[in-house]
DNA sequence: TAAGATGTGCCTGTTACCTCA
DNA sequence: TTTGAGGTAACAGGCACATCT
């Protein structure tokens, strides 16, 4: 039970007093897609669970439909003073520069004028506290989201997207390593493929000369020093090692060495 | 016990914002 | 001052699995 369900818990209990069809609604959505609506403006606001605004109230009397985001932000616009409360120096390569850290998570940081969602950049204590409990561990329990974003002052969900893209990262680079592997594996094959073929060329060219060779075996079936046959024994692997053996020495040498 | 509903976490792709050259 | 590229937080949709009814 991360801080975004209970933030979603008490919304359901907030509303439920006065939107009880929004909660159904609500509940027979997609999951965490709709909670996120709510989240995205910050609901953790225990004033949700007095229940809905007015606006609310007379969207469901007259049985609009309320689009709960914008809802949510109104209901949270009293605390969106919170969004950035911290300036925190923040070092980034050549500079100093000045980082909001946030506090109080995304309060009302996408107040929904005009629809524009706000972008922080975590600063680099937060990172690095993440980056160093992605190193032991690359997933998330909702214990260890729960304490991550208490420590650094993030909402749960937050520390979840975190870890979800840091995850697609190392995932990327991995296949980005592994693609560069491949590519010096394809071609190390390809050039070791180039060096087969020549030598495959090579040998066939050679193949007159082989014919030749052949056809001088079956007129020297007799080595005239030694007085012995090509071995046209019971093996047959012996026969042709020797006829080869035979043949290739009696071609390259004097036959009377070759047989000694 | 089987089947559908629901909740949750993760993955993948995309969007939007921010920073910097 | 403007602008395009790159980085990344945030989002959306889908899938797998667990639990509940």
């Amino acid at each position: 039970m991360g801080f975004d369900d209970i933030c979603n818990t008490s919304l359901g209990l907030g509303l439920s007093l006065g939107l009880g069809c929004l909660v159904k609604q609500e509940k027979l959505s997609h999951r965490r897609k709709k909670k996120r609506s709510w989240t995205r403006n910050d609901l953790s606001c225990p004033s949700l669970t007095l229940g809905p605004s007015e606006d609310a109230r007379k969207a469901h009397a007259d049985g609009e439909s309320i689009d709960l985001h914008r809802q949510a932000s109104s209901v949270t616009a009293m605390s969106s003073f919170l969004k950035y409360s911290v300036k925190k120096e923040r070092d980034s390569g050549g500079g100093a520069e000045v980082e909001f850290e946030k506090v109080s998570s995304r309060v009302g940081d996408e107040d929904d004028e005009g629809g524009h969602r706000k972008k922080l950049r975590l600063s680099k204590r937060q990172s690095a506290i993440l980056e160093d409990s992605f190193k032991h561990h690359s997933t998330l329990n909702p214990k260890k989201k729960q304490a991550l974003a208490d420590q650094l002052n993030l909402r749960p969900r937050q520390v979840e997207v975190w870890f979800q893209n840091r995850r697609a990262r190392t995932k990327l680079k991995q296949t980005e390593v592994d693609c560069e592997l491949l590519k010096k594996s394809c071609e190390t094959l390809t050039e070791e493929n180039r060096r087969l073929h020549k030598e495959l060329q090579e040998l066939k060219s050679w193949k007159p000369l082989a014919s030749y060779r052949m056809a001088a075996a079956a007129t020297l079936t007799m080595c005239p020093s030694c007085e012995r046959v090509a071995n046209g024994g019971e093996d047959p692997s012996d026969h042709k090692i020797g006829t080869k053996s035979h043949l290739f020495n009696t071609l390259s040498s004097h036959p009377s060495a070759a047989c000694s």
